[in-house]
DNA sequence: ACTTGACTACCTAACGGTTGGTAGGCAAGA
DNA sequence: TCTTGCCTACCAACCGTTAGGTAGTCAAGT
């Protein structure tokens, strides 16, 4: 039986991923949660520290995920780097989810401070995980090219989350499997 | 003089791409313009409308410009390319502007049908130029690769508008120009 | 030349509804 | 008895939209 406040930051998150933050309401939550409007404030002071709980809750479960991942001996930078394909592909196979921080984006300055340091804190941290994912790869003779790695890691993490953003207003699932081909093709040994 | 409609159309498609359009408000649009909230209704019917003929104009006014330097003879296929590339440095450019289509992506679920199916127009058509643009540099022997011209299209538009949305929330004009060098890397003959 | 009627562009006032947020109460558990 | 979790009832502010009115323009009718 998870909390409610669990099921708020779930429903919060799901509904921002889908509709953005400005379109989503205390009741939109509620609803979906099956409790009553105010009763989201006993758990977060307002609108802006809902938000931030959100994307921080969002931005550790990440940097678990992948520094566990960066740390495991037997995992090669391809298994690496596959692995930081699924969770797109897996909002991909969903007809309107986007990554918290992609949708969060187009909206980013009507968005309170607070949040936009979260987005640009998420962003910062994938593309740094990125980097050294390359950096690895290189390293060990797995991938092959000739770019600073920095540069390599903003192409990846940039062109996944249009693709993803595309893909939802196109309804064409190429959109990221097209991407996820041509990043392969380009660090290819 | 230009027109009070047109002011209407300005200020709202600058006010959709800084903030997005659920964020943005008649009111906020009345008071740029100089008039008062209702009289906006005097031009377009209801807020839906507004958003539908903001997408059109911009729509109408890219087809224009890339038509017309597709079809000069004089151009290359990388003189096209930076032609395309000159909006996203533009915005990029600027403190909080984005492409009118992916600040509106973000939040696609959320908005009327009538707009969703603008979206979508536009980036199918820009998929498709880039398309054309590239098929040209291959047969006149100016880019040179080795995968789908399609694939290659959707690639670099999917990593342009990310690159843009990501540049405005980490105010790193890195972003988007790391995706253009590795652009221009992959195509190079 | 003068009046009439239709039209455009904009206004003020107000509509019903929703927003994020507040105050206070009540029942259950420690 | 005190805290936690959720409730009802309410607030001011704002939302998109409607109604109704006021100027100013312009062409047609007499």
């Amino acid at each position: 039986m998870t909390d409610t406040a669990t099921k708020i930051l779930d429903a919060g998150q799901f509904l921002i991923q889908t509709r953005g933050y400005s379109a989503v309401s205390f009741q939109n939550i509620a609803t979906k949660v099956g409790i009553k409007k105010p009763s989201i404030i006993h758990h977060f002071e307002n609108k802006c520290s809902l938000g931030v709980a959100i994307i921080q809750r969002y931005r550790s479960n990440f940097a678990e995920q992948l520094e566990a991942i960066k740390n495991d001996p037997d995992k090669t930078s391809w298994d690496s780097l596959e692995f930081y394909f699924s969770p797109y592909f897996h909002f991909a196979s969903t007809p309107d989810q986007v990554c918290l921080c992609g949708a969060l984006s187009g909206e980013v300055t009507a968005l309170p401070e607070e949040m936009r340091i979260e987005v640009k804190l998420f962003m910062e941290a994938h593309q740094l995980w990125l980097k050294e994912i390359l950096i690895n790869g290189l390293n060990k003779q797995e991938m092959n090219f000739d770019m600073p790695p920095i540069q390599l890691a903003r192409m990846i993490f940039n062109s996944l989350q249009g693709a993803l953003l595309v893909k939802r207003s196109t309804d064409d699932l190429n959109q990221i499997e097209d991407v996820r081909r041509t990043i392969i093709k380009m660090l290819a040994a």
